[in-house]
DNA sequence: CAAATCTTTTTACGTTGTAAATTTATTACG
DNA sequence: CGTAATAAATTTACAACGTAAAAAGATTTG
C-alpha cells in the first residue's frame, strides 16, 4: 500500500497554499492568482492542488474563511484590549478600519467576491457569523449600559454598514487614500448621538 | 476611398454593446461577459469590438460610465421630484436604494470592480464625481436650513457612506434579502438626529 | 472600371481552469 | 527482500479566453 496523507499533512498543505494565495492576492491582483502561479509557489505541479481543494473557487473560499476569521480575532482582541463599553466600540471601529487597510485584496475578497456556491462552505458561513457576531457584541453593552437604545442587533448592523460603507468608498477610490479613518469616526460619533435614549 | 463610420456609427455600436454587457452581467454574471459573447450577440465576429473599443477594460470603463450618469439621472430625478429639503433627503435615499437592487450587477461593477487605469478614462471619473456631487447636493440644503450642522461635504459622505454600507452588506449576502432598504431607513434616521444642531 | 483604403473577418498564439492518462513512490505481503 | 498494489503527483491534452497579425471584403474616388 502506499504513503496515504495524513490531515495533518492536507491542513498544513492547504495552509500553505492558502498563504501563498493571500500573499499573490495583496501583491500582484486577483488575475495573477493562477493554479499554475499557486503551484509554482509551493513548488509543486500546476495539478496537485487538486488533491487537497475541488476547484479554484474551493481555493477561494478557504482563503475567505481565513480572512473572516483574522478578522473576528482582530475585532475580538480589540473588544478585550479595552476597558468599558464605549472604549470598545471605539476599539472595535478602529480595528475594523485597521484590518481592511491592512489586507484590503482579503477584505475586497470577503465581501466583493460573488460565490453563488456559498452555502457549500458551511465553514466559511460560521467564519461569517463570528465576524458578524463580534462586530455587534459590544453594541449589546453599550445598550445593557443605556448609552444607546434600541435593538442591538439592528444597532449592531448599522455600525458594521457604516464602517463598510466608509472602507468600500476608499476601497472604490471615491474617498481621498486615508479618509475612511476619519469618516468612519464622524459616522460612529453621529449614530452614537443619534441612537442616545 | 472607402465608406468611413461616421461618429454616430461608433458611438450607436458602442451602446449597443455596452447594452449587450450590462445584460449579460445581469443575466449570467460576470464570467458570462466575454468578447466573444458580446460579439454574438451584435452578429458580428470576435473581433469588430475591438474596432470601436481599445480591449476589454475600456468596454466595462464604458460600461461602468454609463452607470453612474444613469445613477446620477436616478438621485437628480428623485431630488427633483420631491419638495423641501427632507423629503427631497428622502427621496434620494430611497432612490439609492432602489437603482442599487434594481440594477445590482452595475452597482457591483460601478464600485466593486478595480480598475488600476481609471484615471485613463476622464469621462468614468466625470460620472463618478457627477453621482458624487447629486449624493451630497441636498445635503447642502438641509445644513443651509438648520436642519442639519457641520460641512455638508462631509456629510454628504456620511450619508454616501451609508447607503453604500447597507447596499454592500445585503450584496454581500450578509443581510437578509430586502433587508437594506430598512436598515438605510434606520441609519438615515440615526445620522440626522445625531447631526442636529 | 480600377485603385485605394477603411472595415471586418479569419487565423493563430499564449494563458487559463481542469479532465484524463501516465508516471512515481511507498507500503504490505508472499 | 523483491514484487504487486495503490495513493499521490505529474504529464498531457482540451476547450475557452483576450487579442495580435494577416487576409478578405466592401465602398468611394479618380
Amino acid at each position: 500500500m502506499p504513503r496515504v496523507l495524513s490531515q495533518t499533512d492536507v491542513a498544513d498543505f492547504r495552509e500553505r497554499l492558502c498563504d501563498a494565495a493571500e500573499r499573490l492576492f495583496a501583491e500582484k491582483g486577483p488575475d495573477a492568482v493562477t493554479m499554475r502561479q499557486l503551484a509554482a509557489d509551493l513548488g509543486v505541479s500546476p495539478m496537485t492542488p487538486y488533491r487537497y481543494f475541488a476547484d479554484k473557487d474551493d481555493i477561494l473560499a478557504a482563503v475567505r474563511t481565513n480572512g473572516f476569521n483574522r478578522f473576528a480575532d482582530a475585532l475580538e482582541r480589540a473588544y478585550a484590549s479595552a476597558q468599558g463599553a464605549r472604549a470598545k466600540g471605539v476599539a472595535v471601529g478602529e480595528a475594523y478600519i485597521t484590518f481592511a487597510f491592512e489586507h484590503p485584496a482579503t477584505y475586497k475578497l470577503m465581501f466583493d467576491l460573488d460565490q453563488p456556491h456559498e452555502k457549500d462552505y458551511p465553514d466559511l458561513i460560521a467564519a461569517g457569523h463570528r465576524a458578524s457576531d463580534t462586530q455587534t457584541q459590544y453594541v449589546k453593552t453599550l445598550v445593557a449600559e443605556g448609552v444607546l437604545t434600541g435593538d442591538p442587533t439592528e444597532i449592531g448592523k448599522m455600525f458594521w454598514a457604516a464602517a463598510h460603507g466608509a472602507v468600500g468608498l476608499e476601497l472604490a477610490g471615491k474617498l481621498p487614500h486615508g479618509a475612511a479613518r476619519e469618516l468612519h469616526r464622524q459616522l460612529n460619533h453621529a449614530l452614537a448621538r443619534g441612537l442616545r435614549p
